[in-house]
DNA sequence: ATGAAAATAGGCATTTCTACCTATGCCTTC
DNA sequence: GAAGGCATAGGTAGAAATGCCTATTTTCAT
């Protein structure tokens, strides 16, 4: 099994290698610093590696960038993505764009194996944090919008008027929109950056999308 | 743990009864021979069970009617969903309305009491070949919008600027971090609401944040 | 070295947002 | 029937954002 590695750090590739020289059956096929030369390394290579190590954060063609390419080029490469932290985003952005499996850089060496060896036999390995990152994604994206966290503590009205602030409308539009005075519309928005503790309007927005508040079909895109 | 059991054949609710009761543990809250049967022994008893097992093939009121019901009336209860067969289409829909499992009627009782337990400890519990159906289900909905990534379009300090507004940075606080005046921060966000199509402050978010162009590590959550 | 793009910065005008208030009518819950 | 939450709406201010201009310097590639 051939097992390729992009991550910008030197030192992180090259303790990645020597774990997977003591995984059996294993072989490096090659390292990339960033997502063009892992481009060109794949496009260079005649056979290509079976599995892809493939870091998230990079220099000058990061990880979502690459696998959007990968995605398109090379659809039978398996890659699995190494990221720092949880991130639900990211989670989710890199499934949709065919990741194998998700790992955290400070899993076991064991975790890694284990995470090689199942996407390797059946395709895809996903642990029971990303399983639960991509149920709460598939039920709360088609359940429009509903949920428990600040979903409770928002108001139906002030749900509406999130909805439309994401959807780039000015406060007199939502007041059209709504059929209420614009006042009332900077009443529900003052309720949010409250109830949501945002600063202001882009930070409304960031704990929309994230917290699934609103219903992203209805959107750009 | 209480658990119950909604079927139409008595004979498969006897077995499975008799099942349950060998698991530790495990109790048998009731049984309902329909959707309909189900819904009145839930609004009737007081103590609601941890688990239900839910067939798919009943009459008067089937699984799936039965489950878009829960979803709304009993939203903590976890449900198993029992079929004959593993039909994507069923497993997709069901997920989406909130199924905690999905268990195929010739398995094994040690895998039923694996996905009994599963379900009990994490709150749901998918097999290999459920998420296979779930991922291959996620990868071709995501697919087909093959968009134009922005990425190449802005510019590096264009990206920093987006950056620092997802996280809730104004303009006058901007200049300050990035040791620039106001107003070429005025510049480049304008540069940004042209280049990415945007009205205001919240469509940037939003495209920064689907688009992946922001780091989401440095922001809230 | 010439042209293109990026980064820098400003003027001016208008709209929108945010932060303080107050206030009323309508529900539901206790 | 009192209390509280919700939706409604307004006053006043100042801060921020947006639009439409111009202009310089730097940087990079042809």
């Amino acid at each position: 099994m051939r097992i390729a590695i992009a991550d910008d750090e030197e030192l992180f590739r090259k303790g990645i290698s020597m774990l997977l020289t003591d995984f059996e059956g294993v072989e490096l096929a090659f390292q990339a610093g960033n997502g063009q030369e892992l481009l060109d390394q794949l496009a260079a290579v005649e056979t290509q590696p079976d599995i892809l190590l493939l870091d998230l954060n990079m220099p000058i063609l990061d990880g979502v960038e690459a696998a959007k390419i990968l995605q398109e080029k090379y659809p039978e490469l398996k890659f699995i993505v190494l990221s720092s932290y949880y991130s639900k985003a990211f989670i989710v952005k890199m499934i949709e764009l065919g990741a194998a499996a998700y790992l955290v850089k400070n899993s076991t060496p064991e975790d890694m194996e284990h995470t090689i060896r199942e996407v390797a036999e059946k395709g895809f390995y996903y642990d029971d944090k990303v399983m639960s990152v991509i149920r709460d994604n598939i039920i709360t994206k088609t359940r429009p919008p509903s949920r428990v966290s600040f979903r409770n503590e928002i108001s139906n009205r002030e749900q509406e008027v999130l909805q439309l602030i994401c959807e780039e409308l000015t406060t007199p539009e939502i007041a059209a929109r709504l059929f209420i005075s614009p006042r009332t519309v900077h009443g529900h928005r003052n309720s949010l950056l409250s109830k949501l503790d945002c600063k202001n309007t882009a930070g409304l927005v960031v704990v929309a999308l994230q917290e699934g508040l609103v219903d992203i079909k209805r959107m750009r895109f």
